[in-house]
DNA sequence: CGCGTCTTTGAGAGGATTCAACGTGTGTGG
DNA sequence: CCACACACGTTGAATCCTCTCAAAGACGCG
């Protein structure tokens, strides 16, 4: 029988759930900008739902690096959310009033193309914000949970309102967006300059980091649409490579052997 | 006899110079987000090469809304710099300790692809900020003037210093950044969602404005650029709209005589 | 087991770049 | 003043990359 699956279910069901790989590879993505991470990245083994007081302080002040005042008026000014996998925070086209800070999980800014297409624009690891800031817009993209998601939601006037007040806050908040800024220019440089190919490459090797080992082996269908290609493209990419030696692919991890040459093979 | 140019020639060429057009268009475009732009866009009619200290504060106060002394701080930070046409801010791979606010003209960050393909990423207009900021940092982009340019450079270290002990600047360090997190991915879209003409398309419309007319007409070859394909793909798109009566061209304006349709045509 | 998902491979189609050629306008230098 | 180089635009043909379509196998799950 054959696979009857549209790419549209595909896509939406690719961005979902249940691979752990994906989550973690957007995770650990998300926030390969130049300047180090903040101290504190989510913490998804915790059993528990609903995030105390003390911690809700320990994230505002991880995040924004301020405070102990400000922490505590960002923590009172926030509500705490939570978005089961593949559930929607905010749709294209809605008037939106706030702001998502990521606590724990990802969230994927996504455009359905004319086709119905889906196309992953950008995504929002622990400590990163989407929303529409320096006043209320309509949104441009779809925000949908890719893995449980907890996030905590704040006003876009009461967020504007403390970062003009509280020195801390807009500082916080400066850096947060140019560091989102930093990595969506990578992001934009690679869609640009490189092939399909040499972007499926080049994704490989900033999942695989220092160690040179992915571990779960990626889902290669994910993989493909967050470097947007197909998922016959990546599957034929890495065939390639898997021939020429470069990189050994089992069940359990992918790894490349040769990253001198995968690097090389991307230019 | 013919023509001998090879690409990289044409490329290196137009990012530069004499066409008014493009440094027009791109002001007018650099600013396309939701929010509305401050109140001040530069001024290049003025005859004098340095800004009196009037003006800069003037010119700090516009760009991040805030009060005499935050203007004033940020006016003793800052150095002004002017760049030639064609002139370069600073190269990709450079270790960045600035940061640098457009005060007039237009900037552009591009990287030359591996085939010697230049591509441009952003561009930065009036009011704009670009640099390394939450610290300093490798750049990955060559910054390069078109047009006569000026510049307030600020040492990367001094700004974050300012945000964090001035709400004013890390507020508007935080609506300058998201303004351009918007509009970026704005760009994004476009160009992962659309064909080469639908960009094309696109941009017309972007450039004419509400007025429906693009005065003078543009620069194929740097339009092309701008949306990333190549002036022979411009040239018959445009003259495809020209054929179907959608666009009328002459040598003083291009114009859009069916907004509407072309709007159609770009899904 | 049937169903859905993921992967892989081949073949075909389409879009966009590349190459080639030519016309035009502009500025430079002999 | 006249080449000449150079930039820009236009058009046609060839080429290549990538997506789409088609088919089939593997795996996990209710």
């Amino acid at each position: 029988m054959l696979c009857l699956i549209s790419d549209k279910t595909l896509a939406r069901r690719a961005s979902g759930s249940p691979g752990h790989f994906f989550g973690d590879a957007v995770r650990e993505g998300c926030c390969q900008s130049t300047s180090p991470v903040i101290g504190w990245t989510g913490n998804s083994s915790r059993g528990m739902n609903s995030l105390l007081d003390a911690e809700r302080l320990a994230v505002m002040q991880s995040v924004f690096s301020c405070s102990d005042d400000a922490a505590a008026a960002l923590g009172a000014a926030v509500r705490e959310l939570s978005v089961p996998a593949k559930g929607v925070v905010a749709r294209q086209g809605d008037l939106a009033h706030h702001c998502w800070l990521v606590v724990d999980g990802v969230a994927q800014a996504q455009i359905n193309g004319p086709d119905g297409q889906l196309i992953l624009l950008a995504s929002y690891g622990p400590g990163e914000l989407f929303g529409s800031y320096p006043g209320p817009a309509a949104l441009r993209t779809d925000f949908v949970a890719m893995g449980a998601l907890t996030l905590f939601s704040i006003k876009t006037t009461v967020l504007a309102d403390l970062a003009r007040s509280n020195a801390d806050v807009g500082h916080g908040l400066s850096v947060l967006l140019a560091r989102q800024l930093d990595t969506l220019l990578d992001r934009m440089a690679a869609r640009t300059t490189l092939s399909a190919t040499g972007r499926v490459y080049a994704e490989l090797l900033r999942l695989a980091g220092d160690s040179n080992r992915i571990e779960p082996p990626p889902v290669l269908s994910a993989l493909a649409l967050t470097v947007h290609t197909t998922r016959e493209t990546a599957s034929r990419a890495i065939a390639n490579l898997v021939r020429r030696g470069i990189v050994r692919r089992t069940d359990a991890v992918l790894e490349i052997t040769a990253p001198r040459l995968l690097a090389e093979l991307i230019a």
